[in-house]
DNA sequence: ATAATAAATATTTTATATATTATTTATTAA
DNA sequence: TTAATAAATAATATATAAAATATTTATTAT
């Protein structure tokens, strides 16, 4: 039984790897379930035993994506010997690039998110409650260390990943040069970093 | 001549006058050249003597609208008595007030907004412009009266005004309330201020 | 019993015809 | 000569038919 529910997630896993590809080159709309299936060697109606839809399918690649965002911003954000605000500045630049990169490079992952903008908003939320706990540890960590005076940890980090929002949403990458973004983005950290000190 | 040229403006004035109507209550695709020419007392064609397209007549009911929001946070700033930091909150909370009342009430005239931000960004840009310099203004007096000490204004008003996206982007007016933005917005002013104040 | 398929059906997309509307031009009035 | 219109044309949007694709179901194999 333990064994079945192993075999079953590798397969899912299988047909993400394979719809990923897909879905990034071509995007969600020009890939077809036949294809799919063939690029896992079965059915296109032996897919549905794995997932409910394509729709379904596009939420969880959408959701991996994340995952993988997530998870590389908290390795630079806590790269060893870093200081407080060398943290913040990581956080807020990383996270530009990282999107940047990835409207320019395989923009059809995008409409993933977009979709899951629509669809699931409930992960969206999720996503902002991981990154502001990231946050929130930064800015312990500045208190701890004296290079920040933060009162409420908590909503202190909401407020900065509000101000920096313009620079991670996909929509923006298209109207700047990431040059011009980043000088942004360098403005408002070292702004947020005068805001956060000892008064 | 300069009689010609004045009667020519009245009516495009009055030209523009019903196009806002109907395009605020129908949008622009279903409104058509027919039904702002009946509104006019005139023919379709006799449009074509004032705009060259109606496109064009798009554009500048947008442009009026841009204006419109300048002068009501230009007065609204500029609003005698007030401190710095009361004209930089109201700043950017009458926008976001301005912004999400027009959504809610309007969303049409966005539309054409939008029709901006794709075809004429020079006007978005240039909006962008008369905002940050409003925002220098803002930053001077607040250095000149000790409330602030802030190096480089235009700079600072630029990195102000790019922190503060999302609380007058339309897009986010659908995906939060109003009292959650708002909430947000004063997080921000705040963080803002003691990131402006002496050190 | 579980996993898979192939065939059947439902849904969605795409292509095409039709109708509407934007724009231009020829004509008339002031 | 300027302002306007009505009629003609070009472009766009809407409705419809055809094709492609997603999903379900019946059947077969393991």
């Amino acid at each position: 039984m333990a064994d079945a529910t192993k075999v079953s997630d590798e397969i899912r896993q299988l047909i993400l790897d394979k719809a990923v590809g897909r879905f990034g080159q071509y995007g969600i709309g020009k890939t077809t379930m036949v294809e799919i299936a063939k690029d896992c060697d079965m059915s296109a109606g032996n897919l549905y035993r794995y997932f409910d839809s394509k729709r379904e399918i596009g939420v969880e690649v959408a959701k991996r994506f994340i995952a993988h965002m997530e998870s590389v911003i908290r390795e630079v954000v806590r790269r060893p010997g870093l200081t407080p605000v060398e943290r913040l500045e990581a956080f807020v630049l990383e996270k530009l690039q990282l999107v940047h990169r990835q409207v320019k490079e395989q923009p059809h992952i995008l409409e993933l998110v977009y979709y899951i903008f629509d669809e699931r908003w409930d992960l969206v939320e999720q996503h902002r409650e991981t990154q502001n706990s990231l946050m929130s540890e930064i800015l312990a960590e500045g208190n701890r260390l004296g290079d920040f005076e933060v009162q409420d940890v908590a909503q202190t980090a909401q407020t900065i990943y509000a101000i920096t929002t313009k620079f991670r949403v996909p929509h923006f990458m298209n109207r700047y040069t990431f040059e011009a973004l980043a000088e942004e983005a360098r403005g408002a950290v070292s702004l947020i970093i005068k805001g956060l000190g000892k008064r």
